[in-house]
DNA sequence: TTCAACCGATTGTATTTTGCAAGCAGTTAT
DNA sequence: ATAACTGCTTGCAAAATACAATCGGTTGAA
């Protein structure tokens, strides 16, 4: 993908809303980073926020055009599709964190989901690398370094012990 | 701005997906930050994109109710209303330089407009400060740190350097 | 005092995007 | 055989967006 979208303008800015700016693709990017969502299914059904299947169908069709994800065949199953973050797609995590940072500071977040949040951000560009390396492992293959501390499983135990403080 | 908008989820990136996740609204802050703009026809007629006038009446309205911009009448002219960004929306900023330079790595940007955003990233997090201070004096009235180097004319020369270069 | 330029919007209309519910043909596990 | 599941499509209503024209009031210069 290296031409303009729309003859909006070449600011790098303007053109990173002409792919990413609208109510949807960056919740799919959201679930595919931090839930490890890979398929269609799961997609639709187990976010939190219930996109319609039409509108995931066309998110994921355009974002694959547009060299943000990727798209295989599942070898288990002749029906099943995986979706795969590519680099470019990856490279979207400090945007997602700082979306995050904000959202957490200025609007009403729910306690148990702010926690994650709030784990990437103490964190700090570390704890982001450590994740990017993470997403490259899982979605490109790429090995994992060594000593490499898993980011998903702490951010789950995260939200989990919150989950429970708050229940319990 | 305090109660949900509408009845996603309260996860911190959704939430900011609700307030900002549209073609425009970041449009607007973005001239209203790096081009200083505060009125009406400023930001209609002088954006590269050219966005619609009812378009532009709708976002600043929305973005005023939720508290990113205020709006106050300028005193010069009665007609004219004076838009300035808020605390919460000057916090913004990172979430801004973090797209730019997202879309300067991975779109096809145009050199002069990127020079800007490879500015700020090249300044790292003292700039984006830097920025902020400045932007809290422009748009709150905050008095500026002692030795301030105003960053504004700094974007500006270096878009206009990259300019000359490039034609001569 | 006239008048053109300018002020922040609004109106009307056409087009596009979104949201929702139902359903498709093919695949798999029981 | 069949029921559940796969990614994805269809039809239709509602909402958002785009475009052009224009509004009533203000201002500065002739």
């Amino acid at each position: 993908m290296t031409d303009r979208l729309s003859g909006r303008s070449g600011c790098p800015i303007n053109l990173t809303l002409e792919v990413l700016g609208d109510r949807w693709s960056l919740i799919v990017i959201r679930d595919m980073m931090f839930g490890n969502r890979r398929h269609f299914r799961e997609l639709l059904g187990q976010s939190e926020e219930g996109i319609a299947s039409n509108i995931l169908a066309d998110r994921l069709k355009r974002l694959v055009a547009l060299g943000v994800l990727s798209r295989q065949d599942d070898p288990t199953h002749k029906q099943k599709a995986v979706y795969s973050l590519t680099d470019k797609g990856i490279e979207l995590l400090p945007l997602l964190v700082q979306m995050g940072a904000w959202g957490r500071r200025h609007l009403p977040t729910t306690p148990e989901l702010a926690i994650r949040q709030q784990l990437m951000e103490d964190g700090g560009p570390a704890l982001v690398a450590d994740f990017m390396a993470e997403l490259r492992h899982l979605h490109l293959g790429t090995p994992l370094p060594v000593g490499h501390d898993p980011v998903l499983p702490r951010l789950r135990a995260a939200y989990e012990a919150e989950l429970a403080r708050r229940e319990g």
